[in-house]
Parts: C-alpha cells; sequence; structure tokens
DNA sequence: TTGTAAGCGTTATCAT
DNA sequence: ATGATAACGCTTACAA
C-alpha cells in the first residue's frame, strides 16, 4: 500500500511520513508503453514519430498522439544514437573558456545548434594538449555527430581516431594543416590591417606587436606575417617589433615596454602597441598601468578582440573586434551540413573584423 | 566460413586493396569484434572490462586484454547508458556564460568531474527562462546522471520532470525553495559583512547597494538582506540605499549615482558603492567613467566578484572574491556523492569570500 | 570459470 | 496500412 492518495490533498509538500523513505523514481515512457497505451504496434508509433504520417490511419494517428501526450513521452536519443549512430549531438572543444573569445564564439554556435535541434558539448581543453586526446575519444566514444575545435597543439596529429570514424570537424580560428576540414576564421590579415592602417593615420611610426607564443598557432603567426608585410611594404617609415608574451612574464613585458618606449621617444618616434588577442591585451593594459602609464599618452595601444572592459581603462582601449557570434554561427552550420552529409570539398570561411576607436589611439595632436 | 583465422595472420593492418575508392570510415570495435578476436564470448569480455578479472582464467584475460589493445576498442557508453542507465555525463547549467563568476565555476567543476570520470555538458541558459526546461529535458531524455543548476527563474517550477526520473540536482549560487536538493554557495551573509567592515574601516558611511534586480533570485536576496541588516544593527551611524540596475538602465544609473553622490556630500556624509556581483561592478565601473569620476575619489567602490580588469580601472577596484573554483569543485563533488547512492538528507555548502582591497576604496585621508 | 541468451529503447526489414 | 521481428552494443542472470 505505497500511496493511498487521498483525493482531499492535491498538492503534497513533500510530507515527512514515508516508510520507504524516496520512491524509486518511476522511469520515462517508452514507446513500448506508448504502443500499448495507443493499442498499436512499436513500428506505429516510431512511424508516426518519424513523420511518416501520409501512411497512418487518421485513427491511428489520433491514438498514437494522445497516448504520447498522456504519457509526456518524448523518444530516447541514446536508443536512437544506438540505432543508426546519430545523436544531435555536437562537440565543442576551445583551447580556454577563459579566453571571452572563447565564450563568444561558443554563444554563437550554441544559437546555431539550437536552431538545428542539436545540443552542444563543450570541451574546456585549458590549453592542455592533453584534454585534446580525450576530446577526441570523446567524440567516437559518446558518438558525437561531429566536433567544433578550437586546436591547442596544432602540431601533434592525433586525427587518426577521429577521421577514421567518419565523424566531421570544424575548425575555428586556427588551422591544421593536412586536415580535410572546413575552417572558419576571422580575416587576420584584414585585421592588422585595419589596425595598422588605423595606427598610421594616427601618426604612429613606431609598432610593437605583443602575442601570445606563436608557436604553431595559426591564427597568431597569421597576424604576426601580416604585420610584417605590413611595415615593410605598406609603412616603410614605421619600426616594427614583435614581443611574445607569456603568463608569466609580466615583468619582463613591462620592462620591455619601458625600454622599447624610451628609445623611441627618443629616435623621436611615436609608440604604439599592437595586442594580438584579449589576452595579450589585458597583460598589456596591466603593465602599462604598472608603470603608471595612461594609454594614448606615453603609448598608444590598440588591441585585436573586444572586451568588457575595453571601455574602462584610461581615456578606452581601441580595439578590433571580432565577428565572434557570426564566427561560433557559422562553424556550427558547416558542421551541421557536413553532419546532414554535404561531400564538397573543405571550406573556408573568412569573416572581417570591426574597429572601435577610443583614447588609447587618439594622436596627441588632437 | 566466417572466419579461418591463419595463425600466420594475428595482425591484419586494414589491406588497402579495396575496389570501393574512399573507405567509408571503419566502424568503431565492438565487444563483438573483441570476442572474435579474443576467441572468446562477449560475457567474458565485458567481465574483463568490469574489473572482474579475479574470476579469469590468466591467459583469457590476457587474450581479451591484447584484442582490446590492437582493436583500439573503447566501449560504447551509449550502449551502456541504454543498459543500466547510466552515462557518466553530467549536466552544468549556467544562468549566463557570459558572467565570469559562471566560467570561473565551470572550470572548477570541471575539475572534480574529470577526475571522477565525468563528462561535464553544458547549458547556457541565457537569462532565458525556458531554456532551462530544454535542459531539465535533455537531462532524463540524454540520460545524464545529473546536473549543476544555476537556476534561472526561482519562481518557475518545473522540478517535476527531473525529480520524477530519480536524477539527482545539485544547486549552485542560487537556492530554490522546497527541492531537496544539495545547495553550494558562498557564504552571502560573510562575504557583505567583510565588504561593509572594510568600508566602514575606511571611514565611508553613505553605501548604494547596486545590484542587478532581486526578483527571486536567492543570492541577491541574501546579500541585500545581509546589507540591510549590517546597517541597522552594525554602523547605525551609516546610510544605506539600494539600486537595481537592468541591461538597458546604463543611463538611469548613472543620473541616480550622481544624485546620491551630490546629496551625500552635501550631507557631509562619505559615499561608496558595494556592486552585487560582476555584473553590477562593471556597470558602476562604466557609469563613473562615463561620469569622468575616478573610483575612489569622488566615492568609494567595492564589488562582489573578482574580476580580470579589477585592478585596471582607475587605482584598482577593491573586491571581495568568491571562491569560485572550491564552489564549483564542491557542486560537482556533491553531486558525483548523490549519483554514486548517498542518501543522506539536503545539504548546503558556505564557502567564505576573500577580500581584495585596491585604490577604490583607500581612504583619502591616507 | 566461461558461454548462452535475454533485454535496454529504437528503427528497419520483412510479412501480412 | 500495420504488425512481428531482428538488429544496434552492451550487461547480466542463468546454464554449463
Amino acid at each position: 500500500m505505497p500511496k493511498p492518495a487521498p483525493t482531499a490533498t492535491p498538492s503534497r509538500p513533500c510530507p515527512p511520513g514515508a516508510a520507504k523513505p524516496a520512491a524509486p523514481a518511476k522511469a520515462r515512457a517508452t514507446i513500448a508503453d506508448v504502443a500499448l497505451a495507443a493499442q498499436v504496434s512499436k513500428a506505429t508509433v516510431s512511424r508516426y514519430l518519424n513523420g511518416r504520417t501520409d501512411i497512418l490511419t487518421p485513427d491511428m494517428a489520433k491514438r498514437v498522439q494522445e497516448a504520447i501526450a498522456s504519457l509526456q513521452y518524448r523518444p530516447s536519443p541514446m536508443a536512437q544514437a544506438l540505432k543508426h549512430g546519430r545523436t544531435r549531438l555536437i562537440g565543442l572543444a576551445v583551447a580556454d573558456v577563459t579566453n571571452p573569445f572563447s565564450v563568444a564564439v561558443l554563444q554563437g554556435a550554441e544559437k546555431a545548434c539550437q536552431a538545428a535541434g542539436y545540443l552542444l558539448v563543450l570541451f574546456n581543453l585549458g590549453n592542455e594538449a592533453g584534454r585534446e586526446r580525450d576530446a577526441m575519444h570523446a567524440l567516437s566514444a559518446y558518438q558525437l555527430d561531429g566536433m567544433i575545435l578550437n586546436r591547442v597543439d596544432t602540431s601533434a596529429q592525433l586525427w587518426q581516431d577521429a577521421q577514421l570514424h567518419g565523424k566531421p570537424i570544424v575548425l575555428v580560428d586556427r588551422f591544421q594543416e593536412g586536415l580535410d576540414a572546413d575552417f572558419v576564421t576571422v580575416d587576420n590579415p584584414g585585421v592588422v590591417q585595419i589596425a595598422m592602417d588605423h595606427l598610421q593615420q594616427q601618426g604612429f611610426d613606431e609598432v610593437l606587436l605583443v602575442t601570445e607564443p606563436i608557436a604553431d598557432v595559426s591564427s597568431r603567426t597569421a597576424r604576426q606575417q601580416a604585420f610584417a608585410r605590413y611595415i615593410q611594404s605598406q609603412a616603410p617609415t614605421m619600426q616594427g617589433s614583435v614581443w611574445e608574451s607569456t603568463a608569466d612574464g609580466a615583468s619582463a613585458l613591462q620592462q620591455h615596454l619601458q625600454h622599447w618606449q624610451q628609445q623611441a621617444q627618443q629616435a623621436g618616434r611615436r609608440p604604439a602597441v599592437l595586442a594580438g588577442n584579449a589576452v595579450a591585451s589585458l597583460r598589456v593594459a596591466t603593465a602599462v598601468h604598472a608603470l603608471g602609464w595612461v594609454p594614448g599618452r606615453e603609448l598608444g595601444i590598440i588591441g585585436v578582440d573586444e572586451t568588457d572592459w575595453a571601455a574602462l581603462v584610461g581615456p578606452g582601449l581601441s580595439t578590433v573586434a571580432q565577428p565572434t557570434d557570426a564566427l561560433g554561427q557559422a562553424a556550427a552550420t558547416c558542421l551541421i551540413e557536413r553532419i546532414q552529409g554535404l561531400q564538397s570539398p573543405a571550406r573556408t570561411v573568412e569573416l572581417p573584423g570591426t574597429i572601435i576607436v577610443r583614447g588609447s589611439t587618439k594622436s596627441p595632436s588632437n
């Protein structure tokens, strides 16, 4: 006599009087339950679910539909996956959730996935190469339908695993040589061009590119190369140099900045820093702050990636914003197309950046 | 004659002599493949996998182990889930990924999950109540083993769904009245106490609490109540007031700040803002910036939640940091314990915050 | 100690 | 048009 259920008490705020402490939580309804309730076969229910309503007697359809409603039935994606290998799960592996760029892309991807009825599974690689392996394992183990990938270590080649099981992959922001996958990225040369044009226009002629370690990260390489090329071919009077900044290199960066700025001024040049991404921007801003400088006064600053706080430091930090939302959406869309069978050769989607001018690059003459 | 199995060729690396050009990406090895290769039954393989090595002949164990290795076999979590209902998947639903607090908690949770062999599935609710439903549906549909929840809308009660299927839930940061679930949170009264003590010590006696709309969010309520109580009982000479700030209320906030500050000064009081979380801090900092003020000069500022940029604005923003990583880990740990069958009554884990003093609350007399 | 077989919730191939 | 029935990859009584 587990539950007499007196009709007099409809609202039961969890009465503590039960003998068995926890009711075993009745299981989800299955297709068999529906079939039983509707007095039809499982096959019929399945057909109804898969939209084959054209070959169903209205009567049957109605019965099934009612049974489904009354039982609150929802098909089990796991069981479906077991059958035909598709889970409607998409993996998104980001190098570092801490980077606002990753989060912004995530949001874009989320939209597209949601719209297409896919669920997004996040893998935060935390910049550790090892976790990338785990993510790829999960891709095949959990039968994810595909993966959006922001690679941590472009040198390693663990593609075998993934490719072998025929799961499509889309690369974001970081390209992988020799992998047959769509690639979604901001137009890196364009971004650098925009930033440099602006700096030049504002009269800066000594530019330091501060970037996270370039290593094998394609986006960093692309920006660095565009930077070098720009100075060489479009700004012969400019001086350019590069500083690779690491997490524990705060004081080194600060010292270098001080030196470099001093030299520039002594040479009668106007110095500006171009930060390669949001992380670099934060480091530069921190160093500048520590030196007691004001962005736009001792030096110009412009950073790739718009951030929450860009407007708040000093007179505001100029930035070149990436179209993060569009990048995320494009990546997800590409992937979903592949999942749905698209067979065209690997595509590259390249989206433009947008400059946001603030006080840190105002020419002092103004 | 499915398998003559010539003992001479134990290892067959997929000879490329097939007629069909593009290999359809050979499927993952299954337990049957392993059984076949090892010349044992599927049951034996299963037993090996489940650690029942004690009842296995060393010989068998070795054969199985070799077959697994050579086939690169990994059991399918989906199939396992179908069998016994556990997926080793944990859901984490955060109100808003854009909030650094959420990301920080995510990282903590990730650690604990990874350590225990669980995969974390992220649901970004984007502050939309509707998406919470979706997340709960996914919880049962994908048979996630449990869910860590940072509720968006505490007024709605969609608990039926989840509870019914007996999946454990852990609440983070936001409490849900009448739900039998563990709850992990920072010590909100303590956080407010720390902040207010500091303000009082620095000679501020007119404090404005700027918070996101309190509505039904327990953490905001808790902070607000602690704020009111503090002033009433521990700082009789202090004046306190509250401002609820919304995303589109930037100019309203700015105006109010201006008014309020003016009044305070005219009354000979020293004004300070206590921002209720990182989002509120950003809004306050933005308004202050727009007014041309400097934190610590026209007013004191202290915010709950440490952020990347706190050190950078003006002389630095004082904050009370939440132990985000520990919160995430605690939440995941609690959940995993529940998943593994722990039956104790709902627990509350309350972790202390830590003050970080910067220029925005330095008393001008110093 | 090991193998056989049933079943988890679906879908798909047959008959009917 | 509908219903048995056999998979999908795995675990687990139950037999041997």
